[in-house]
DNA sequence: TATTAAACGATAATTATTCTCCTTTGTCAA
DNA sequence: TTGACAAAGGAGAATAATTATCGTTTAATA
């Protein structure tokens, strides 16, 4: 998405690929200007759809795939922190959270423990804002204690 | 949650089924006080497993369906707001989302378009913020137009 | 306490995702 | 260029999360 114009941003694509040892075929980069094109943050299915337009015989195994390796190579990034499984809360009262990425867990931060949330334009045309959600993404002392034990151990 | 009192909490829990009309069942209060108990904000298996220890004979199933149950009458939050499909994007730049809460939809939302978040307390023992992810969660233009034209065709 | 709709439990079905295995295609050295 | 080989693709099976179905049990209330 960065640059603007296609013909860079593929050029940028197909240069990480080579530095990240990743083979530049067909579907790659069919999958990858596809999503990049996409508004809307599309699913593994939506950008299925789009790709087949392209290439008909591509198999959604292979869009799964390559959309995981670009994620592990840090080609892409993942909208939604908690799918895969639902989660839940029965503190009804507006609050936020601190998301461990490493184990998941969730913990809830009080609004009155963060500065007040506020746009300074206006939202895209016609979008009505109800409320706002804060995720302070890090890493929990337990994870932390972990993996400083396991690169205590490798050393 | 709300309420540090067990005893009052479920007090409340029981009301609110009786106003919503909802059986008052053993399971759907253990499974309600079970999932106010605990921290990090669970997930459906999880909030089983620990249910199991005070009914046995517990399907999952029924956790599910309670769940969902408490979710449409407003008993409990749904944390994870795109669970169910994971969703992509290839802006690697530090940014937010605006996110349609009917069809799902997420737009870019600009750093510079919103103040900037920040802690006025530290965070849980030992946690490490890394980044903030801000969702401005809503109704976009095209999903309010349809519920517009929805009540009007109504009345 | 009897009636009845709502809820439960077991299990089948569905959906999203990953894995397996065989075939095809990039990559790189000669 | 071309040939060898590892990496990637395609088809479809397997798995995980979730929902639906259906016969039995239970809570609400008359």
């Amino acid at each position: 998405m960065e640059p603007r114009e296609p013909d860079r941003r593929m050029e940028l694509f197909r240069q990480k690929c080579r530095e990240k040892g990743l083979a530049l075929t067909h579907q790659r980069q069919v999958i990858y200007e596809a999503l990049s094109q996409m508004e809307h943050h599309p699913s593994p299915e939506a950008i299925y759809e789009v790709v087949r337009k392209q290439i008909p015989s591509i198999s959604l195994g292979t869009v799964y795939k390559n959309l995981k390796t670009f994620l592990d190579t840090g080609l892409l990034r993942e909208v939604s922190v908690h799918h895969g499984t639902i989660r839940l809360e029965a503190n009804m009262s507006p609050h936020h959270h601190f998301v461990c990425t490493q184990c998941k867990a969730i913990m809830d931060l009080e609004p009155e423990d963060l500065e007040p949330v506020k746009l300074k334009r206006k939202p895209p045309k016609g979008f009505r804002v109800q409320r706002f959600s804060v995720e302070a993404l890090g890493i929990c002392a337990a994870c932390l204690a972990k993996s400083e034990r396991a690169r205590r151990s490798k050393s």
